[in-house]
DNA sequence: CTTAGTCAAGGGGTA
DNA sequence: TACCCCTTGACTAAG
């Protein structure tokens, strides 16, 4: 078990920042070039400060290389940061981190416009090409929703898998599928696995918003168990709470201990890696830490560190 | 310098 | 048909 956060470092920010951006009608190949090499900066200095608090886990934000999968984006990013990416890719398996990214709502390759699923496959074969590039092994997933349901829930699953099969084998591969809270629950995820092998991610907030009557314990053994340790690494989780006084559905602020508490107690039968969705970021993930120190699956990964100066010597990282 | 309006992209719900 | 919501930070033009 690994817990980790998503795309932005508070306690960084804003001089440490992988979501650097500017307005399309800036685009320019100097001003693109100049931001790409601030966010991969941004994300190398984030999961060094990462493997410093021993959190092992982070969803590497979608801005990173921005408009990527734009038509006016016609330099080969991929190639000309070639050492940047590798040189974060190092960082992540030295230290043993999982890494995660979730392209937003825009990526639907259910959806009935073929201009659409076109826009999407370009979307997630941008993702693939990050991890692809960091040189990372098959745990490092890309995580979508099933998407729109079109009024025909059944057709919209068939478009799902056809679609899926036309692919780049690069984002393929990586292709993680996972429940929302309005429209797909995890009994749907789990027919799309069944259908192509895909592993299905349990976000637990959304099953608590969105299910077919199932406890939670039976969503997360069937979900852990479209995973293959060699294949696609240890299950996915995401894990939020309601914000008090927030909309249905809304993040909370900061986690909540004694739900946190009580959720890893009731989970002790399944080993996973769990995404804290929750605002405050790497706060609550170093919290979530202390509050698993006692769990006998959580991973406490050792930093080796032999050739950086600045890690002093340091070779045992605490988790508190 | 500060700040309010705006930003690539879709789907679904409501009036 | 038109508008609003999601969800968010960061950019940018206006003051």
């Amino acid at each position: 078990m690994k817990i980790g956060y998503p795309c932005q470092n508070r306690t960084l920010a804003p001089a440490v920042s992988t979501s650097r951006t500017f307005r399309l009608a800036s685009w320019s190949p100097v001003r693109f070039r100049e931001t790409v090499a601030q966010n991969l900066e941004g994300l190398r200095q984030i999961l060094e400060w990462n493997v410093t608090q021993g959190i092992g886990f982070f969803r590497i934000s979608s801005d990173i290389i921005p408009f990527a999968s734009h038509p006016v984006c016609n330099v080969c990013w991929w190639e000309e940061f070639r050492e940047e990416f590798a040189a974060a890719g190092r960082i992540v398996r030295e230290a043993g981190l999982r890494i995660t990214m979730h392209p937003d709502q825009f990526a639907l390759i259910n959806s009935p416009h073929p201009e659409i699923v076109e826009r999407s496959i370009a979307e997630l074969l941008y993702h693939a090409r990050i991890l692809d590039a960091m040189e990372l092994d098959g745990a490092a997933r890309i995580q979508i929703h099933v998407g729109g349901v079109y009024g025909d829930r059944a057709a919209a699953l068939r478009r799902f898998e056809a679609n899926w099969r036309r692919l780049p084998e690069p984002a393929r591969r990586r292709l993680t599928v996972e429940n929302d809270d309005r429209l797909y629950p995890v009994a749907d995820c789990l027919l799309l696995h069944q259908a192509l092998g895909v592993p299905v991610l349990l976000d637990f907030f959304h099953h608590q918003l969105l299910n077919r009557g199932e406890a939670e314990a039976a969503a997360l053994a069937a979900a852990a168990g479209t995973w293959d340790a060699a294949a696609s690494g240890l299950p996915l989780t995401d894990y939020s709470t309601q914000k008090p006084g927030g909309r249905t559905g809304a993040h909370a602020e900061t986690l909540d201990a004694a739900d946190f508490a009580d959720f890893l107690r009731r989970t002790r039968p399944v080993d996973f890696d769990i995404m804290l969705e929750i605002k405050d970021k790497e706060i609550s993930a170093r919290r979530a830490i202390d509050l698993a120190a006692g769990d006998p699956r959580l991973v406490r990964f050792r930093w080796d560190g032999r050739t950086e100066e600045r890690n002093n010597g340091r070779s045992e990282i605490g988790t508190g």
